[in-house]
DNA sequence: TGCAAAATAGAACGGTCGTTCTTTTTTAAC
DNA sequence: GTTAAAAAAGAACGACCGTTCTATTTTGCA
């Protein structure tokens, strides 16, 4: 409870936690870096190493070494999706007061995320529409980080009711649920139909939900 | 206002309306068949002629030839997509009374078709994630398909409000984009996630929203 | 039944894919 | 500066891709 919080999940140090970064390091990072922008447009399953290849201008086999197998590839480029996510998205909201505040804030960023991602891509979207049925490693690396992200937004949901900013009989899981729903429904109609409004529609979404989940004004 | 709807948009005469079918078209039409079949499992994207081809046992340039490129066998999987989706949707609901009795089909029909689909995929949800940056033919036909259909639903939220049946100064367009956010995350969270609750989620989403938009108990 | 037309098969094309193996270059510790 | 190790390049592989061209088979009408 009154530990710091160091990461949405528990689990891993990092490689900033190297004392010096070699060249290989270095580059891998660099190489993951790209992949992540055209795993982003074109999808994990388009990434190819190829491709990958003539963006970094190297060998397709120089590329290849770093990760010993394509899956192995697109798993590292859901990990950096990840840490992206958790450093842009979860850690800045965890600076504001648990309660409705930090819970505003998680919404905030993440639809800022997913609307500024107009020409980005979301990982966590795309990849579940490609994944959906495709059991195996890179699936379930997926999986596991969507599911971690929604897990924090539930204990979001669940603080903002203990601390009496919501409505003590509301469903969390419900609203975690719908919350979901508003994110989806505007990355879809923001980047696949192009339609302006969908920010402010998500937006409005959000501020009739606090109030039917019975927020305090704020 | 009194024609009788024959189409959820208004084009297009169909396949149905030929006399006999010659033996080229039964094969077309029974590629097109697996090739849906195919796309919803492993996406558009995916498909490709040589595993269709062993699908229906045939050769590559067979089913080829039907089709002429592989862009054009996407958008027939697509329309082939859309005519079902008229006829196990949009066309039952049409059978309910204008009004709320009709929103409410439309909703029903269209989530036991995207949670039934737990083992089939949805189309318009895939499609969007693999072409939202994608553009050409393909993307333009999946859009104008989902377009049509969302314009079909905003049309019976407003005759719902017309009939007053939902309150008069409700914004019909702000409850589609919530109800098509609580239809994607029902898709993502049954088919990618696998929970086993988000059918309920859905519903129960739906009927709160009902209320706050201002429905009368039916 | 015969015959033109339609449908299908088959082979081949250039290209890209992920991956393996071998060789060369670059790095970093001594 | 020398040297062992790490990183990168290069060539080649078998497989599959969409597509083209030419032959063969099947169809449906006169």
């Amino acid at each position: 409870m009154n530990s710091t919080v160091t990461s949405i999940s528990d689990h891993e140090a990092g490689p900033s936690r190297q004392r010096v970064m070699h060249k290989g390091q270095q580059t891998k990072a660099a190489i993951v870096d790209a992949a992540l922008g055209l795993a982003t447009q074109i999808g994990l399953e388009g990434l190819s190493i190829g491709a990958l290849a003539e963006v970094m201008q190297m060998s397709k086999s120089g590329v290849f070494a770093h990760f010993g197998s394509r899956e192995e590839l697109q798993i590292s480029v859901i990990r950096e999706y990840h840490q992206r996510f958790e450093m842009e998205v979860f850690f800045p909201s965890m600076q504001q007061a648990r309660g409705l505040p930090r819970l505003r804030a998680l919404f905030q960023n993440w639809m800022q995320r997913t609307s500024a991602e107009i020409d980005s891509g979301c990982l966590y979207i795309s990849g579940a529409a490609e994944f959906d049925d495709r059991p195996g490693p890179v699936r379930d690396a997926l999986a596991s980080s969507v599911k971690t992200w929604l897990a924090a937004v539930h204990r979001a949901v669940v603080q903002a009711r203990d601390e009496q900013h919501l409505s003590k009989d509301m469903d969390a899981a419900q609203m975690v649920f719908e919350i979901h729903g508003l994110i989806l429904a505007l990355h879809y109609e923001a980047r696949f139909l192009k339609s302006a409004k969908s920010l402010q529609r998500s937006k409005q979404g959000f501020e009739q939900m606090l109030l039917r989940y019975g927020a305090v004004h704020s």
